[in-house]
DNA sequence: GTAAGTTTCAAACGATTGTTCGAACAATAA
DNA sequence: TTATTGTTCGAACAATCGTTTGAAACTTAC
């Protein structure tokens, strides 16, 4: 009972996940979610209830897990003393994601096109259920933020991280909003490791400069 | 006629700039908008044809003067000898951007926001009317910053451009992802010059860090 | 084997969507 | 005035939306 459950369930996971990326939560129907998926119409509400629900569920399958893995590489590094290097601040939310965009089923890829997504929109359904996981996310990393750049006051800090996360978010994300229409495919080889390569040290640029006010 | 033509037209406008950038196209009924512009039902495919055709009206009303506002400033410090200043270059992007910002019916604010979320979601009605005007403002921004950052490879100034305008876009359309759980609300005075005045040396600093290939 | 419980299925529900239509209204020109 | 053109309006259109229902099909346990 458990295994077919699984079987359905996790069928319009994945397709949704597809399908909520691609074209948005509004302009995914049930109905083309359940014939890509192959399954009956009535399973989506059945197995999760609500279409609300099962985007909340797809949405969290990989948040928690992402936002747990970060705040455990910051319990290592604090852990081993190196707390104090903004370099390794920020590799422990660089490494989760890294990990997720070289998911081989390309499921963690989209999520976090999917992720990027629901934060810039503000996504009514995750209001709630991101402030559970999500403000200690934020509480946590703006303490290793602060005491890893104890130089910056409050402000300066503040700005840098709006900046850097948005950065990191969008750069993992693929949300290039040049490349639309750029002639050389010079970027377009979206390797994860490439993105890496060149994000870390442009984010430390900003985040290590002097301190303005 | 032009006169009552305009009126129920530009409250359709700027009602839709509204509940587009609130709500998502989508999810924003033709009734929703014509409700709350107190204008009839049928106004909208009467003096737009249809609802795909106002978005892009409602999209192209500031989008156009915004493109060619920066590539005027861009031929402005060219032409007085400043092209080879990265920050002067950055500066003819940051301006039309903040004097939109700035915009006292607020409806300039709005589509910023607008923007950044359509450039995200690859709005499928935007794409080849923004290869129109778009595809002229990456080009001329390329070699811009190619003349201002002449030591930089083709990979690193690419690269960089896509965190710079990634970063300068979202900046302005306020997308914060961390501010949605922040306690403390230092950053949510939203006032355009903050942000110009944190967001310049970021960019900066990214901009003009060593080369690294 | 039968019975209980779980999952699937086709069909329909009422509500809402974008769009169309023709009559009513307003404004201009002859 | 009358004729013409542009605009507004209420009503309806077919299509699609998320959701519900009750019966079939299946699985599991006794």
């Amino acid at each position: 009972m458990e295994v077919n459950r699984s079987d359905t369930a996790t069928r319009i996971l994945e397709v949704s996940e597809l399908l909520f990326v691609e074209h948005g939560f509004e302009a995914t129907s049930l109905r083309m979610i359940t014939q890509q998926a192959e399954v009956n119409l009535a399973a989506v509400n059945y197995h999760f209830g609500s279409k609300d629900a099962l985007f909340e569920s797809v949405f969290m399958r990989r948040f928690t897990p992402l936002i747990s893995a970060c705040l455990t590489e910051l319990d290592a590094i604090e852990a081993k003393g190196a707390g104090d290097s903004i370099e390794q601040v920020v590799m422990t939310f660089i490494r989760p994601c890294l990990a997720l965009s070289r998911d081989p089923a390309r499921g963690g890829a989209l999520f976090v096109r999917l992720l990027s997504r629901a934060l810039v929109e503000n996504h009514r359904l995750l209001r709630e259920a991101l402030s559970r996981e999500y403000s200690e996310f934020v509480e946590r990393y703006t303490q290793a933020f602060r005491r890893a750049l104890p130089e910056l006051g409050e402000q300066d800090l503040s700005w840098r991280m709006h900046f850097a996360f948005g950065l990191m978010f969008n750069a993992f994300a693929g949300n290039d909003v040049l490349k639309i229409f750029r002639k050389s495919p010079v970027v377009t080889a979206r390797d994860p490791e490439a993105i890496v390569q060149h994000l870390v040290p442009f984010v430390l640029a900003g985040l290590t400069m002097p301190a303005s006010d």
